[in-house]
DNA sequence: GATAAGATGTTA
DNA sequence: AACATCTTATCA
């Protein structure tokens, strides 16, 4: 399937998540391919109280700023990596927090964005890496349509700052989406 | 089932 | 000190 575009990644961030549902997340680890697609996402701008960046540009969050299409990989609770696909214009920070993927075996242990970043061994080697050039090693594609009535909203996991918002995207009933 | 605690290192 | 997490233990 098709490599996703530039301009999917520079629409709404709010869109892009929803869009990024039944997208597939590609790892390719000396040439053995780990495939997903993805389930549950969640929305970060650069307005909003839990967004990493939304106190500025720091060197964590500068991949944030770039143009959309590229990753930020951050390390989290001492023992877990997490992922977001960078979405909008340069100078804007806004991204997509990776929650869940369907795995497509062998991959497995993926209902969860530590979990997940594990299973596929994203590190921050992979930080800023562009996710449309396969000779990344991480890149995304077009999978699976989703339609609007699949999509289920509801607050973000995990987060004190602005608990409230509406941001975490899944697909309806699939058994892959993270645990409560 | 539910809830609590512990692992652990980076960040601001 | 808090943290965009997860596993294990300890209840009931």
């Amino acid at each position: 399937m098709a490599i996703l575009p530039k301009e999917f990644f520079l629409q709404d961030t709010i869109k892009t998540a929803k869009n990024l549902l039944g997208c597939k997340l590609i790892r390719n680890i000396n040439n053995e391919k780990f495939e997903g697609m993805i389930v549950e996402t969640e929305a970060y701008t650069q307005d909003d109280p839990a967004c990493h960046a939304f106190r500025g540009l720091t060197q964590r969050t500068a991949p944030m700023f770039k143009e959309g299409g590229v990753a930020y990989v951050y390390f989290i609770y001492g023992m877990y990596h997490c992922m977001n696909v960078v979405t909008g214009k340069e100078n804007t920070a806004s991204g997509v927090l990776i929650r869940a993927l369907e795995p497509i075996p062998p991959l497995k242990n993926t209902n969860g964005p530590g979990k997940l970043c594990k299973s596929l061994q994203i590190n921050k080697s992979l930080n800023e890496t562009n996710l449309r050039d396969k000779n990344s090693g991480l890149w995304l594609e077009k999978f699976r349509e989703i339609s609007p009535d699949e999509i289920i909203t509801t607050t973000r996991i995990g987060i004190k700052q602005a608990a409230e918002y509406p941001r975490r995207f899944y697909i309806k009933d699939n058994p892959h989406v993270s645990k409560k």
